[in-house]
DNA sequence: TCAACACATTGACAACTGTCGATGTAGTCA
DNA sequence: TGACTACATCGACAGTTGTCAATGTGTTGA
């Protein structure tokens, strides 16, 4: 649970590079459960997915037929994602719709460098 | 098993950005299991090790002190790194010599990119 | 008010994962 | 040869994860 917890422990601010300095406990922690969500081929594809849309939003109806599993699951791969920072959730009406969180991948691009 | 397999289908040849083109079902999977890979604290831990440690190369018998993990376990982790593609294995004499494989980091960090 | 809809939550289950103690396997050195 | 060492593998176990059918929740529109 605590989402907000997780997403202000932004490695933006927190993390140096792999390659740098040593994590400490916290920090480890947190960029493993990020790397996690990625850890996925279902949730990866979700991601990228939506990443190639073009679009900047893409509706959560239009992600469970190419996702090939079933709506239950992919509501459940989605609130990972959110939870790790890396998607945004905006309902509207009967649609939620879901965008990507840029800073986010670029904080984790920016780990691995 | 297979961990050449694993190293054969390397994300710098293979994987445009995650915001550009749809990955295909194996491109999907390999890089996942990569992700995956980055996705466990003591693995994230002992990969930060290596790369902040100075060296090229540290010696596997210091590793299992700062993971604070026995010794088959720091082994069972370094062995995913290692099929990961993420770290290369060098036994010489007694000792095993654990390096990065910056290749591999790159290629995952521009499919964030 | 109520039926229909989009999505979330629950409950259950099998598969996977992290962990360690015990044991196996090479390499070293006397 | 044989004792010793560094690391890997095995076996077992608890905890986590991915999955779906069934059900719940909140929104829309007639």
């Amino acid at each position: 649970m605590a989402p907000r917890t997780t997403l202000s422990l932004d490695p933006i601010a927190c993390c140096p590079p792999v390659r740098a300095d040593v994590f400490d406990e916290a920090q480890t922690v947190l960029l493993a459960s990020s790397f996690g969500a990625l850890g996925d081929p279902v949730r990866l594809r979700l991601l990228n997915f939506i990443a190639a849309s073009g679009a900047d939003e893409v509706c959560a109806c239009d992600l469970v037929e190419p996702s090939g599993r079933s709506q239950p699951t992919v509501s459940h791969h989605m609130k990972i994602l959110v939870d790790a920072g890396l998607v945004e959730r905006d309902k509207r009406g009967l649609w939620v719709w879901y965008r990507l969180v840029p800073a986010r991948l670029d904080a984790l691009r920016s780990v691995l460098g």
